[in-house]
DNA sequence: GCAGCGAAAATATCT
DNA sequence: TTTTCGCTGC
């Protein structure tokens, strides 16, 4: 039985009740973002136009309109540009802004679906399980069909859940992603079916989650759930979107489903600036906004505050090289500046030390780290830059690249918090009882068939299927899981009995283990920031810790860090002074996506982000020579710096020196 | 059924 | 360079 409730909605506020100067701070388009009230709005903002700065503004001005702020709903990219603006927002306003909710569509549905777990026939307790579980899953599925051993080739665990995965983000038809992007593997598409059922049925089975079923199945729940998707919808009075060129199908559809009660929706973006497609992004999606609201209002930001006319210059000449253009020049009042650099080094490791000096050039001119960042395309391009840098003692964080959570060890022991968390979870039990000196996927399949039924999972001992060659390892296990599950200790507790535990498998398994100890002993502090350990997993799932921040904290410089970060992770921030490394055709552009007109026209909007990172100067390296992982050599330039016509951008020459102890003095790298 | 060895293959960006 | 596959001996 469906129930309406009807609201007075508040009346609206007087302007000059308001305590914030709103007209004295924004421009005009600003203003009409701000101060739109009811119904379905587009916000069009090119890049530097204050984007952010008008969402912060609007959830204030909302909050002092008398809005609830736990009525607001702020959808962002990643949790931290979500955090950063409530954030924002609590500082010119006031503390009520904190209880505006905020984080990623993948977040928002975890939390929708631990909640209507029941509604969709899963424990509350159901794991998130990463791309290297997923990846482990296809793999089982794979094997156990079959299906690896064929005369005929067959696609590897990586593309078939990337094929998934696209068949779910852009909700297609099976047939229709393979034919499409794999044209090749059209003749396995039975088993490729095969697998993706198998692959639903297992995650079905164990209750586990892969990062697109956060998605699909809050569609699904809200869809087709009348009174779930009132309720929920009701909640959100106002829906933000944040990044809205970077949102695929599924969360397009779930845009409109949050927004349908109060239809109150404004999505913020720049199809400029769309650099997501590789994993289901559709920058259709802002095109067709305005056509799936009733009565939607278009606001364009077109006026740059971020960077001088110099490198603006450069940004919209990028943008020109596009097979689909773009009908958009940024502009900027701000003062001129010096051209943008073009470095050239002649290698890699002159390429680093280039950066580190320049770095340190800067910084003696009272420039802080933190106001300076290294940009480029993929997390290993900077490996030898953070040697160099490490060598000069410069503090840095690295956003993107390795994660973490990623790494063997740490799986290890989060794969013992997950059987705790959730007895169902196969891969979990998998990953643990193979740990264990005779046990292989066999003996561990069969005793997860024992423990789904068992009374109590965590009492191994008492199978029948153990063998006494590992008896006595399996009573540790079970007596530590048996400890952990009845006692109430605190999470950092849990994750140190884990620890100790783990200690011997981890000396066995790996001869670097000293090192990996020692992570494992800033885990354990690091899990005490938790409240539960479900809620660890599911926080560590969504929002990873970045494998860098772990050496980095220990550090405690009193100087706020240089940002050394991949193009994607860099999105939305700003830096006075941008490098963008390893400049080289093969890198960015991608060597993979140079046959194919979509592929190099993302990559190219890759190089436009980077460049619209920059506030007073850019410096675009390479080195003339560089080995790529295995084998072939990088020896151009980025076809999409060639491609810039003279005049544009500043060529450096380095000539160096040998070098001296007085860096700063005559060991300089010069220019001309 | 398990573990270890050698040969052969191999895209990356992120929630 | 690292990951993956198949083979062999236990």
């Amino acid at each position: 039985m469906k129930k309406f409730v009807l609201k007075k909605e508040e009346s609206a506020p007087k302007p000059e009740n308001y305590t914030i100067k709103y007209s004295e701070l924004l421009n005009k388009q600003q203003l009409d973002a701000v101060f739109f009230d009811r119904g379905a709005a587009l916000v069009v903002a090119g890049a530097g136009t204050g984007k952010t700065r008008t969402l912060v503004y609007r959830v204030a001005r909302l909050v002092e309109a008398g809005v609830h702020p736990s009525s607001i709903l702020l959808l962002t990219f990643t949790r931290r540009a979500a955090q950063e603006m409530i954030s924002r927002a609590t500082n010119i306003l006031d503390d009520r802004c904190k209880h505006v909710k905020g984080g990623t569509f993948h977040y928002y549905c975890s939390q929708l679906l631990h909640q209507y777990a029941s509604e969709i026939g899963f424990p509350a307790d159901f794991t998130i399980i990463d791309t290297a579980d997923a990846l482990d899953v296809i793999q089982h599925v794979r094997t156990q069909l079959g299906l690896h051993k064929k005369n005929k080739r067959f696609p590897n665990k990586n593309t078939l859940l990337s094929i998934i995965s696209s068949v779910k983000n852009k909700h297609l038809d099976l047939r229709v992603v393979v034919g499409d992007q794999y044209p090749q593997f059209m003749e396995n598409i039975e088993q490729i079916q095969q697998v993706y059922d198998g692959y639903q049925a297992y995650k079905e089975r164990n209750f586990v989650m892969d990062f697109d079923d956060l998605l699909e199945k809050s569609v699904e729940l809200l869809q087709s759930n009348e009174a779930v998707r009132t309720k929920v919808a009701a909640q959100h009075r106002f829906v933000m979107v944040d990044e809205y060129q970077d949102t695929n199908k599924l969360q397009a559809t779930l845009t409109q489903l949050l927004s349908s009660v109060h239809n109150n929706v404004m999505a913020v973006g720049d199809d400029a600036q769309s650099i997501y497609a590789f994993r289901g992004a559709d920058h259709r999606n802002i095109l067709e906004f305005p056509s799936l609201y009733e009565n939607c209002t278009l606001i364009k930001l077109e006026e740059n505050y971020r960077s001088t006319p110099q490198i603006l210059c450069a940004a919209n000449e990028l943008l020109g090289q596009a097979y689909h253009k773009f009908d958009k020049q940024l502009f900027s009042e701000k003062e001129e500046s010096d051209l943008p650099a073009l470095v050239k080094a002649a290698s890699d490791n002159e390429q680093s030390r280039f950066l580190t000096q320049a770095i340190l050039q800067l910084r003696e001119q009272e420039i802080a780290l933190n106001d300076m960042a290294v940009l480029f395309r993929n997390g290993r391009d900077s490996f030898d830059l953070e040697i160099e840098l490490n060598r000069k003692n410069i503090p840095f964080v690295k956003f993107g690249g390795l994660k973490f959570t990623e790494a063997a060890h740490v799986k290890d022991v989060l794969a013992h918090v997950r059987v705790l968390v959730n007895p169902m979870d196969t891969l979990a039990w998998n990953r643990i009882l193979m740990l264990i000196d005779g046990i292989g996927p066999k003996t561990a399949q069969e005793l997860f068939e024992w423990i789904r039924l068992a009374s109590n999972p965590y009492a191994l001992d008492a199978s029948e299927v153990v063998s006494k060659s590992y008896m006595k390892q399996i009573k540790g296990l079970s007596k530590l899981l048996i400890k952990l599950n009845d006692n109430e200790l605190m999470v950092n507790e849990v994750v140190s009995e884990i620890v100790d535990y783990y200690k011997n498998y981890c000396e066995k398994r790996y001869d670097d283990y000293p090192k990996r100890l020692k992570d494992l002993e800033t885990f354990v502090g690091i899990s005490a920031g938790f409240s539960s350990l479900s809620n660890m997993l599911r926080d560590l799932a969504l929002d990873p810790i970045n494998a860098t921040a772990i050496d980095t904290e220990q550090q405690q410089h009193d100087e706020l860090p240089l940002v050394l970060s991949t193009i994607h992770s860099a999105k939305g921030l700003e830096w006075e002074h941008v490098f963008i490394m390893q400049c080289l055709d093969g890198v960015i552009p991608s060597s993979y996506s140079v046959e194919d007109e979509e592929l190099l026209d993302e990559e190219l909007r890759l190089m436009y982000v980077a460049t619209t990172r920059a506030k007073q100067m850019l410096y675009y390296t390479f080195p003339a020579i560089a080995q790529s992982s295995y084998g072939d050599y990088f020896t151009k330039p980025s076809r999409f710096i060639e491609n810039l016509p003279d005049g544009i951008l500043e060529p450096w020459i380095l000539t160096e020196e040998p070098e001296t102890p007085m860096l700063d003095e005559a060991g300089n790298y010069l220019t001309e």
